[in-house]
DNA sequence: ATCGTTTATCGGCAATATACGATAATTAGT
DNA sequence: ACTAATTATCGTATATTGCCGATAAACGAT
């Protein structure tokens, strides 16, 4: 009764890893911070929120976000912390998405 | 005053479009949606339900979620709903993901 | 026309995500 | 020690998502 599933059982692994880099991705100041970060190869937080219609405690939130699914890294540096891309995590992402791409594409050809 | 900022405001358009892929990502359930439909080449919803651990209720949110985004079509045969991947759409799809994936791994060189 | 089957949608509830301002924490500089 | 600057976290309000059961809608078969 009232079971509320969570959300991530009865999935198998490499669908849900799929799935949460989807989210990562799932939001534009998240996506937006990324192209940033690879863009001037690393930012202070106060740059990102410059770039962003967001308030300081709203962009530090999405960069938890990214932080948590590894895909930058945050590196304290006095009173500021300074992000950068993690070109492993994100190579990894990218083979991730890209081997759930190439098997939808595979057999792509519509029955319907 | 309680300001209620709409998500895609403020945002590159291409960074809104990329944000969307994720979100139609960002769920076990239509990451395996997707990878069934591709096995199977095409399936009717009850297929798709009986695989998942989730109501039919639910599955066919997700299906609409999956639809709405293009990534599927739906084709109504009869009393069943048959479903495949919309090859062209998911090609798309992986060509913006590939697209942020590209200018991200390009300068990923870490300053920090 | 009625019944059985299948799928979509509705209504409602719980959980999560998103946003903001306020505050705490950390550090540099004086 | 105090102040200013910067960032993270907290508290909270709202919106969205996700889930389900129930119901509606569409269709085939009898």
């Amino acid at each position: 009764m009232g079971v509320t599933r969570t959300r991530e059982t009865g999935f198998a692994a490499d669908v849900v890893r799929t799935a949460r880099w989807g989210r990562a991705l799932a939001h534009p100041a998240r996506v937006t911070i990324l192209t940033l970060l690879a863009e001037r190869r690393t930012c202070v937080c106060g740059e990102i929120v410059d770039d962003l219609p967001l308030a300081q405690s709203t962009v530090s939130q999405h960069l938890r976000v990214l932080r948590e699914e590894g895909l930058i890294r945050g590196e304290v540096d006095g009173t500021r912390s300074c992000y950068c891309i993690d070109a492993e995590r994100v190579r990894a992402m990218m083979a991730d998405l890209n081997r759930l791409g190439a098997s939808l594409e595979r057999k792509a050809a519509c029955g319907c």
